[in-house]
DNA sequence: AATGAAAACAGAGATCC
DNA sequence: GGATCTCTGTTTTCATT
């Protein structure tokens, strides 16, 4: 139990693959604590990621052309990841969405990361979370209906000579907590 | 165990709302498939929420007004359920992110929503899957360290009542195939 | 690093096809 | 439903503090 705990500190270095190879490493701008007003910029464009920028800039109490610069070097630092349109699946007639855990044999764990990849390409993939413990990832996936879903399980996963389970588990529901609508 | 997917064709009753021209459901406009021009739409503002108005309009072969009423039309219909930042949460200081699976006693399955809704509004949780099978929830979330990992699982799942048991993941990466920088 | 003013640009609406 | 035109307002740049 206290095992995990003791893992999590060990894996949680991010920190490696920042920045350029060779380049001198941008964490210390990157991880410094966000200021009050940046605080505020990041909180209300993860709320609204279209706020007009005159919005932001009174809202954070800043000239607009200040604001701008900001929120570019907010994007810059990497604090700011990029801004999407949040889709529903069930509009784009993906109404079942899914968990899949998938453990990979032993002698395939080095080929962890290109599988990972591999599988996050595909289209009905949402997130793959590479996990610690039992299992080696997590496909958060959305299909049409649930004999796609079966299909995805055998054709990329139970196929593949290098995963070793697979277990399913439905989603009723997803609640994104930071995600509110626009309008 | 093969009642899963059983159970999915019972719960997936989006299917429900799309029927023939001329039924009398308000569903009907938001689950129709989605055009050629919409589904560029969708997908350019998927990988870039901020794209301007005009540059999505060349992209997808139409008139910049025509091109924002098919956006807002998008949005009303709940296709698009927002724009959003994505934020880093390691830039935030939460470099640790973790599944946690929790099962709630049968008694306490009645109140299955309202925990769920509880947990959602915590400041350290991305995302509540509420699931099939043998878990209730699935939480997503991201602390500072594993110390309040641990404290998050003792105050907000062990101390309560409601709560049978609670399985700790820790994820060492997370892919969002959808979600590219934008410079 | 933040600001204010000026130039460049995108967005909203009316009108017509 | 889609395009064109025009007006309004915002975004952006840049010189200045």
């Amino acid at each position: 139990m206290k095992n995990i705990l003791t893992e999590a500190a060990l894996t949680s270095s991010y920190s490696e693959t920042v920045g350029p190879p060779g380049a001198p490493s941008k964490d210390i701008r990157r991880f410094a604590p966000l200021d009050a007003i940046d605080t505020i910029l990041v909180e209300a464009l993860a709320r609204d990621g279209r706020m007009p920028n005159n919005a932001l800039a009174t809202l954070a109490g800043i000239a607009p052309s200040t604001c701008l610069g900001r929120v570019r070097s907010l994007v810059e630092r990497g604090v700011i990841r990029g801004f999407h349109a949040d889709i529903d699946p069930a509009a784009l007639g993906r109404g079942i969405e899914a968990i899949i855990a998938v453990r990979l044999h032993s002698h395939a764990r080095r080929d962890l990361r290109t599988i990972g990849d591999r599988l996050a390409a595909l289209d009905e993939v949402l997130d793959v979370y590479f996990v610690a413990g039992r299992e080696d990832y997590l496909i958060h996936l959305a299909t049409t209906d649930p004999l796609t879903l079966r299909d995805f399980v055998l054709d990329h996963l139970s196929a593949n000579p290098s995963v070793a389970s697979t277990e399913t588990t439905l989603i009723f529901e997803h609640i994104h907590p930071r995600r509110v609508r626009r309008d």
